[in-house]
DNA sequence: GGTCTGACCGGCG
DNA sequence: ACGCCGGCCAGAC
C-alpha cells in the first residue's frame, strides 16, 4: 500500500517553495510569481512571499535571490539588515541599483523552464 | 468559524 | 508614467 493511504493532502507550501528556492543557481534570481506558477499556484504569488518569510528559519534558503516581477528587492525589508539582501546579491555578482536587479531578465531563472 | 493580512501580479483609467 | 483595484490561497487571531 501507499505509505500514506489516507494521508490528507499535505500541501506543504513551505517545503515546496523552499525546495524551489534552494534550487536557484547562484548569480540568478527569480520572482515570486515564477515560483508560484511552477508550483501551480500562479495567481497566489503572495503566499510564495509569505512562505519565504518562513524561510527565515532555514538559512539554506537564498531568499535574497527571490524578487518580484519587477526585479525589485521588495522583500529586503524583511532582511536583517535590509541591506543584507542587496549585499548578498552583489556578492553573487548580481548588480543591484536602487533596490532593483540590473539585467533582471538576463539573470532571471524560471523554474518551470530551467527545471523542466 | 469569520475576518484580515500578506516579501505579489496584472489590468485599467 | 503612476495610482488604485481585485484576485487568489493559506495561516493567525
Amino acid at each position: 500500500m501507499s505509505k500514506k493511504a489516507t494521508a490528507g493532502k499535505e500541501h506543504n507550501f513551505f517545503e515546496d517553495v523552499h525546495d524551489v528556492a534552494r534550487l536557484i543557481p547562484k548569480g540568478r534570481v527569480t520572482s515570486y510569481g515564477a515560483i508560484a506558477r511552477y508550483l501551480g499556484t500562479a495567481m497566489s504569488a503572495r503566499m510564495v512571499g509569505w512562505a519565504m518569510n518562513a524561510s527565515h528559519m532555514s538559512k539554506d534558503i537564498p531568499a535574497h535571490r527571490v524578487v518580484n516581477s519587477q526585479g525589485l528587492l521588495t522583500g529586503k525589508h524583511h532582511f536583517t539588515p535590509p541591506s543584507s539582501m542587496q549585499r548578498r546579491l552583489e556578492k553573487e555578482k548580481v548588480k543591484v541599483v536602487k533596490d532593483k536587479v540590473v539585467d533582471f531578465q538576463k539573470i532571471f531563472w524560471d523554474p518551470s523552464k530551467e527545471l523542466l
